[in-house]
DNA sequence: AAAAGCAACAACCGCCAGGGG
DNA sequence: CCCCCTGGCGGTTGTTGCTTT
């Protein structure tokens, strides 16, 4: 019995997305959110099924992202955790606000694994390299179904990921009690933006009121759609500038593409390079209709 | 300058888990 | 309890751009 696919694959596009089809996702999630990822293609009007919709904003669109290559400080993160967590990509990611799982095992497999055999370490273990008499299994059975068949396939190693429940970072925090910010725990009262952890700075941002209501003048001024509480929230958090400890910096670029404005309150980031990408290449955002 | 090889990463595929009926 | 649907995850592939020959 064959599985049922997906989606409705007669018609629908497959391959890179166009600035077109981005503008279209961006601007429907803007206006409604993703309520449910299978009927959202239709109601945006484009031809993709509601999977590819969710991985494209997932991993690229997300205005809280933020690309370009990861930091020495970020790579050492990922081999620590990686070494407590095996190649669960989406907890190594959910600990590092702005990557995502896709970018995080992209670059693992493309820098961090030469980079780590290099220096004689064993990627899957974390273990010195050792010549290849004996093959261990020792630990094989802690692995996935499919990192198995990879390892396996790709050289003939033991070791991975330990019990997900482990503790990580001496015990700063539990693989799985990541830090979400829940909508209850967003304060308007108080800022306190930014703890020394940049594992949680993002999920930190507590917003302050009269911000939160200068945002929300300034999304109308802007012409911006409605958003409902959660959409509204995420979007806060979202344009928060950890650097800068300045949600007006990373909106500004996002919204004028340039620093150069009348706008009151609103000064780009000083650091050009610690906005994200798709905001310095002003694309795809650019492209948006704003209003 | 052209071709071949390589690296990076966006996107796809298949499977699994959880929730609802 | 079972089945179906959906979202999510991890592995793999395809494409593109860069570097080397």
């Amino acid at each position: 019995m064959g599985r049922r696919p997906c989606c409705d694959r007669v018609g629908l596009k497959k391959g890179p997305w166009t600035t077109e089809e981005d503008r279209k996702l961006v601007n429907f999630i803007f206006a409604n959110g993703h309520c449910c990822w299978r009927a959202l293609p239709k109601l945006a009007g484009l031809l993709r099924c509601g999977k590819s919709c969710r991985l494209r904003w997932i991993n690229y669109l997300r205005p809280d992202l933020k690309r370009g290559l990861l930091s020495e400080q970020e790579e050492k993160l990922v081999i620590d955790l990686h070494e407590q967590l095996g190649n669960r990509w989406s907890k190594i990611a959910s600990h590092m606000p702005g990557r995502t799982d896709n970018e995080i095992k992209n670059h693992w497999n493309t820098h961090i694994k030469k980079k780590l055999r290099k220096m004689g370490i064993d990627p899957l273990t974390h273990e010195p390299l050792l010549p290849p008499t004996t093959s261990t299994t020792t630990d094989n059975h802690h692995r996935d179904r499919t990192s198995q068949s990879q390892d396996q396939q790709e050289e003939e190693e033991g070791g991975g990921p330990l019990d997900s429940s482990v503790e990580v970072n001496n015990g700063a925090f539990c693989t799985d009690e990541v830090p979400l910010i829940e909508p209850h725990e967003i304060n308007l009262g108080t800022c306190a933006p930014s703890s020394s952890s940049s594992a949680s700075s993002t999920s930190s941002c507590i917003i302050n009121e009269n911000e939160n209501s200068s945002m929300i003048t300034l999304m109308e001024d802007l012409g911006l759609p409605a958003f409902d509480d959660d959409w509204h929230n995420s979007m806060m958090m979202s344009f928060w500038d950890d650097d800068n400890d300045n949600f007006f910096g990373s909106l500004n670029l996002f919204v004028n593409g340039d620093s150069d404005n009348d706008r009151p309150n609103l000064t780009a980031s000083s650091d050009p390079t610690q906005c994200p990408r798709m905001v310095l290449d002003q694309e795809p955002w650019n492209l948006f209709e704003l209003s």
